[in-house]
Order: structure tokens, then sequence, then C-alpha cells
DNA sequence: GAGCACTGC
């Protein structure tokens, strides 16, 4: 097993193509023109007043548009103006993992010390930062997780909520606990809202609107170890007020950004198919307009590949002096060393057209874009929680959406953005997306609330409830995995231990089940493996020599064992080359066994990326799991007594053959259909229990394993005795 | 015989 956990990680793309910082530059010259970068931020010019502000109010909002600076500068302004010098820290989270290092670093270098030392970064599987770390960026969902062993977060002094206006379930869990942390430090009830509503001399500002102070679930502790927490959060324009009026009317202020202007266009008409509205405009954009790359917002792969194909079937038609264009595809199942191509130029005199779902409107920045092209859609997950069904669905996006999206096209210099839809239509959009919050499935939130000893989840402050529908869903289903007692409280040791888990409940119970049934080791590296993205990649072209590599690995009886057995091989593998290469004094061992596993992976059309992100979970929770004293043995070749243990856990997702060949699953009642990539899609097997549940063009059940119907009402009687 | 945006612990 430790062969596997010596790959060094794979290099992000987006890091990958980074220059060189340090190349051949002088120092002294390198920090001076930091500090002049740093000095002609519009940010800087506020810098005084910014602190005071923080200084003066324990909630504040800071309304940054791109390009400000905000998420570098504020925190090293705080922390010179004595924010932690008492061994505090300024802790600043963001959604997503490539932000948090990269700030991280950027801010090291501009403080001039080592990563790790006074700035660091945490975030899942890695963490840079030590005992000597003020200013610690990482993710929202990590400080989440931080909370469950701290509750008053007594580290810090300043919390700093970066890109709140995205709304990321976790950004929502962790602005609730906030208020309630913020109350509990608080000398004074009340001092925790500001109710100045005077106009600032740079901002703005909401009245107090609510002059009620929610007590939160954390008792007060006036008086006792923990100074008062600033909180900031920092969001862009259009959802401000709704942070201001959660917070009691807290002040909020504005500072500018720096983009470049971007000339907006909107088509006369709604077009009947936004494809071909697309296709015409690459091509409009290619022949009219000055040289640039351009960027396209499709809404997936599917998309992605026919508009590539049309282009390449039309440029033939073109002039041969025009058909200097290339076309580069990139969303997130896509192979890493695929997408790093869209970051590469073109060949000299060639323009890029980049097909990208919504992973370049906020997760990636493809330098060299000048043109944007917005057919104004976006496929979105929802959730059903009477049916307990996520569906994909293709909507139109939200004015937030589509202003983020033309932004792309002023990131270097003026550029345009092709909004292939009328004005009139923009000014119909909603004003933003809908939160996470109330279009996911919330069992996992809701254990960590109980765990954080929120009792009353119907009752608690959250910034926006959803709906009470979904909320007594996930009570009712964490009752039935045994997380909850009858009175709804976290139950001892099961939900105690499921709540440490960071994974989906119904995995964490998988597992505490599995150390009873004497096979968790196979059970942690099925969960690791169906915790993480897709990993067969079949691409459309190759789909038969895919389907032949796959079959070495399939078992007869479902998708989990076929998984384990990928995961088995690829460890076989990397432990046989690590033997050959030891003793024989080896540089590069890492790069050269990483190198080995991506060519394995490459051959058998498994995605490099998913099978690595699988192994760091699964030595994650493997952590845990022995922390918590869990035996960790094999069942070895006894297969039913996995299969056993799979119905025991996942015996709310079961399904019954029907006599047309479809499924319908026993907790809801709904048909379904095998998903055509699990190696049961033909298969005729009577019963199975499956992971997951999508509706796209039908109800699709992925992960799928056959098990004997009578195990259900053996293993899961409290839901099935009633019912045979 | 179909196809699944994106994050995160």
């Amino acid at each position: 097993m430790n062969s596997l956990s010596e790959m060094p990680s794979m290099a992000d793309p987006r890091q990958a193509l980074k220059p060189n910082q340090h190349s051949s530059e002088d120092t002294i010259a390198r920090r001076e023109r930091m500090r002049k970068q740093r000095d002609s931020l519009p940010i800087a010019s506020v810098r005084g007043r910014l602190v005071e502000e923080v200084k003066a109010h324990d909630v504040l909002i800071i309304v940054g548009e791109t390009g400000s600076g905000k998420t570098t500068q504020l925190p090293q302004f705080l922390f010179d103006a004595g924010f932690c010098h008492d061994g505090r820290v300024i802790g600043i989270t963001q959604p997503r993992r490539v932000a948090a290092v990269t700030v991280a670093k950027r801010v090291a270098e501009e403080c001039n010390v080592q990563l790790g030392q006074r700035v660091g970064y945490s975030i899942r599987f890695d963490d840079s930062t030590s005992s000597s770390t003020r200013i610690k960026f990482m993710t929202d969902g990590l400080l989440l997780r931080e909370a469950l062993l701290d509750p008053y977060l007594s580290r810090y002094s300043v919390i700093i909520v970066d890109e709140a206006h995205e709304r990321t379930v976790h950004t929502d869990v962790l602005l609730g606990l906030l208020k309630s942390v913020l109350n509990a430090r608080s000398k004074s009830v009340g001092g925790c809202v500001n109710a100045d509503s005077k106009k600032g001399n740079f901002g703005i500002v909401r009245k107090n609107e609510s002059g009620t102070q929610s007590v939160g679930f954390l008792k007060q502790c006036q008086g006792m170890k923990f100074p008062p927490l600033k909180l900031v959060i920092m969001s862009a324009s259009l959802d401000a007020r709704i942070f201001s009026k959660y917070f009691g009317g807290a002040r909020a202020v504005h500072i500018e950004g720096r983009q470049h202007p971007v000339d907006t266009l909107y088509t006369l008409h709604p077009q009947r198919d936004y494809l071909e509205a697309t296709l015409v405009t690459i091509f409009q954009i290619h022949l009219e307009e000055t040289p640039g790359d351009i960027l396209v917002f499709l809404t997936g792969q599917e998309e992605i590949e026919s508009v590539e194909r049309a282009v390449k079937e039309q440029v033939y038609s073109l002039p041969e002096s025009s058909q200097m264009i290339v076309t580069v595809p990139i969303f997130s199942s896509l192979p890493s060393e695929q997408q790093m191509q869209a970051f590469k130029p073109a060949p000299a005199g060639y323009r890029k057209v980049i097909l990208a779902t919504n992973i370049a409107e906020t997760s990636v920045t493809i330098p060299g874009i000048k043109y944007v092209v917005d057919p104004g859609f976006v496929k979105a997950r929802s959730y059903d929680p009477l049916k307990g069904m996520e569906s994909l669905v293709i909507i139109p996006t939200s004015k937030a959406q589509a202003l983020q999206r033309s932004g792309r096209a002023g990131r270097e210099g003026p550029g345009k953005c092709f909004r292939l839809y009328p004005e009139r239509e923009f000014e119909k959009l909603e004003d933003s997306t809908k939160p996470e919050i109330k279009r996911c499935n919330l069992s996992n939130i809701i254990l960590q609330l109980k765990a954080l000893g929120v009792d009353d989840i119907i009752g608690f402050d959250f910034l926006e409830k959803p709906s009470r529908a979904a909320i007594i869903k996930s009570l009712e289903q964490l009752f039935l995995l045994g997380a909850l007692t009858d009175d709804c409280k976290l139950s001892d040791p099961i939900g105690r231990q499921m709540a440490q888990l960071p994974l989906d409940p119904i995995y964490s119970k998988a597992l505490i089940l599995a150390s009873q049934f004497n096979c968790l080791e196979e059970m942690l590296i099925t969960v690791a493996m169906l915790s993480v993205e897709s990993i067969f990649y079949t691409p459309r072209e190759k789909s038969e020599e895919a389907k032949t590599a796959m079959k070495c690995f399939t078992s007869p009886d479902g998708d989990h064992l076929t998984l384990i057995n990928v995961y088995r091989a690829a460890d076989e593998l990397l432990e046989k080359r690590n033997r050959e290469l030891i003793g024989k004094n080896e540089t590069n061992f890492q790069r050269k066994t990483d190198k080995i596993l991506r060519k394995w992976c490459k051959e058998n059309f498994i995605n490099s990326r998913s099978l690595r992100h699988a192994h760091d979970v699964h030595s994650q929770i493997r952590g845990h799991i022995e922390q918590m004293g869990l035996h960790v043995s094999s069942c070895g070749e006894d297969k039913l007594q996995f299969g056993r243990c799979l119905a025991a856990s996942f015996f709310l997702n079961a399904a019954l053959k029907q006599p047309e060949g479809a499924y319908r699953a026993l907790a809801s009642g709904q048909i379904v259909q095998i998903h055509p990539s699990s190696v049961l899609f033909k298969s005729k097997a009577e019963c199975i229990i499956f992971n997951e549940l999508v509706q796209t063009n039908q109800k699709y059940i992925r992960n799928v394993t056959r098990i004997d119907y009578l195990w259900l009402t053996e293993l899961a009687p409290h839901y099935y005795a009633m019912q045979s």
C-alpha cells in the first residue's frame, strides 16, 4: 500500500504554466518591481482607512472588483497593523484549493518570507503552515472542519471570507457558524453588530436593518480567554446587501477594481439553435476582428466536441488565407495533459478558439483572451429531496455569471463579449445563481452542524434557509443510517465517528459496518474510488479500445469490485517497479514511478488524476479510521462477505429488476436504468445496490453491484422487515 | 448502447 503513497503530487496544469519568476532576475530589482506593483493597486490608496474600518467594526463587507488587490493586500495591511501581535492568526478562506495555494505563494513572496513561515496555506492533503504562520490561506471547507476541533476558532483574530458571492455550501455554513462565534466572542451583546450607518468616505452602507441579535448555539464566553473576532466578507457587488442584512446591517465599503473595458454585443433576436449561432459567431470574429484568442462557454463535453468537429469541418470552406484557426477543448474531466493544451499559445499566425465549460469562468484563467462568446447557458445540478435524486439540466446563466464571463475578455487589454441573446433577455435573467445550499443533499452538512452542537437544524440561522423538505429528508436519512438518536441528537459512537470522517455520511457508515464484516480494507478502497471523479476515461473515437482495456478489471459482481481491481492493479504495478528501482541508487525515483503510473493509466484508459486523488482520500481516511481504533482487515477471497456488507451499507439504494429490463428503486419507487458505463449494464441481475441516481436524459443509476434480495431484510430489518 | 457543469473535507 505504501508504494502508491510515494507518488509526488501531479503538477496542476494551471501552475505548470507559470513562468519561473526567479529565473535570472536580480533579487533587489525583483523586490523593487513588486513594491511598485503593490503600490499601484487600487487598494493601496485606501490602506489606512481600510485598517481603521476593520478596527472600528467587528463585521465589515468589502465589495471589491476584479484586480483591486484585496485578496493579497488586506491580510498584509492587517498584519502590519498589529492584528497578530498576540500570536493569533489572520485566516483567509477561498472556495477553491488552487486559489488558496497561489495567493499564499504570492503573498509570501511580497512579504519576502519563506512559504510556511509567516505566510502559509492549508488545504486538504496539503498543509504548508507552521507554528510561526500568522497569515493563513485555506479553503472554506477546511476551516469548517477545524471548527469541529475548535468551535470558537480561538487561534484566529481575523477571518476573511473571500469570494463570498459564489455562495458555495461551505461558505454559507461557515458564515452561519461565524455569526455564532462572533456573538460568543464579543465582549458585550450587540458587539458584533455595527449600528453605525453613517456614510463612509469611500463607501456606502446599509442601514441597520435588524435590531435583533440572534443568539447562536455557542455559549457566551465573555471575559474568558478569547478576544473578539473580526470578520471581513469580500464579495462581488451584486450580493453585498444580503451579507449586510444577515449581520444586522453590517457596514459595507467599496473598492474599485482594475479591468480593461469590454464591449458587450447582443443579438437582435433570440437564437433557436445556440450551437449554430456559436459557430457562426466564431467564424465572424475570426474573419472580421483583429487578432486575439476566443473563449467560448458551452455547457458540457458533448457540446464542446460537436462544436469542435463543426469548426474543423467548416474551416475548409474558407479561403486558404483564413484557415489559420485552431480549437482546444477544456472541461474538468479531461485528462490534465489535454487540459494543458488550452494554455499553450497557438502557432504563429493562428487564432486559438478555446471551447470551455464554466471551468473557465472562475477556476482557471487562460491568458490571451480578447473575445468571449457566451450563448447564455449553463448545466446546473439540482436536487429533489422527495425523490432523493439529483438532476443535471441546462438552464440560462444568471446576470452575475454573464458578467463574470464577459470579464474574461478584459484581463489583458480591451476586449469584446458576444452574448448570443437579445439585450432585453439579459434583463430577465436572475441576478445571481441560486446558492448551492438550496440545491444539494444536506446530509453531510447537517451531520457537521450536529457535531458542532447545533441541535435545532430547522431553527438554525442560515444565510438563506434550505427548504424544510430538504432538511427533513436529510435528517431522516441520517436517522436511518444510525447517526441520529430517536430524539434527533447525534448518536455516540456511530454518529460522532461518522461526523469525524470527511466523506458522504453513507460512505462513513459503510466503513464502520465494514469493520464488523471484516472487509474494511476493501471498503476503504471502495469509498475512496467512489468519492472521486470518474476513474475511467473513454474518448468517443477510441471507445472500443477503452472497452477492451476495461475488461481485465471487470468483476461479474459489479462496479464496486471492479474499482477495487483497478486500485489494486495500480498498487501492484508500483510495488513491482519500486522493487526493481530500489538498490539501483536511482535519482528522480518519484518522478519515475509517477511517469510509469501515468503511462499505465493512459494504456488502460484510466484518468490518472482521479486515481491519484482516490489514493489521497484512501490514505487520509485510513489515518482517521486507525485513530478511531477500527480494525482494518481484509475478507480476502470471500466476496460474499463484501457483498453482504455493501447490502448492509447501501440498503437505502437498492433496486429490483422489472419485467422490461428496467429497475425499480425500492426507497422511492422510481423506475431507473443502469448507466451504460456500468459493468452490469447488460446483466440481468435481479437485485442490485447503487451509489448514485442522476437524471439526465433518463434516470440513471451508477456504480452498481448485484446482491441477494434476502440480505436486505436480514441486514436492514429496520427498513425492510415491514415492507416484505 | 449513453455521455456527467463545478467545487470541497
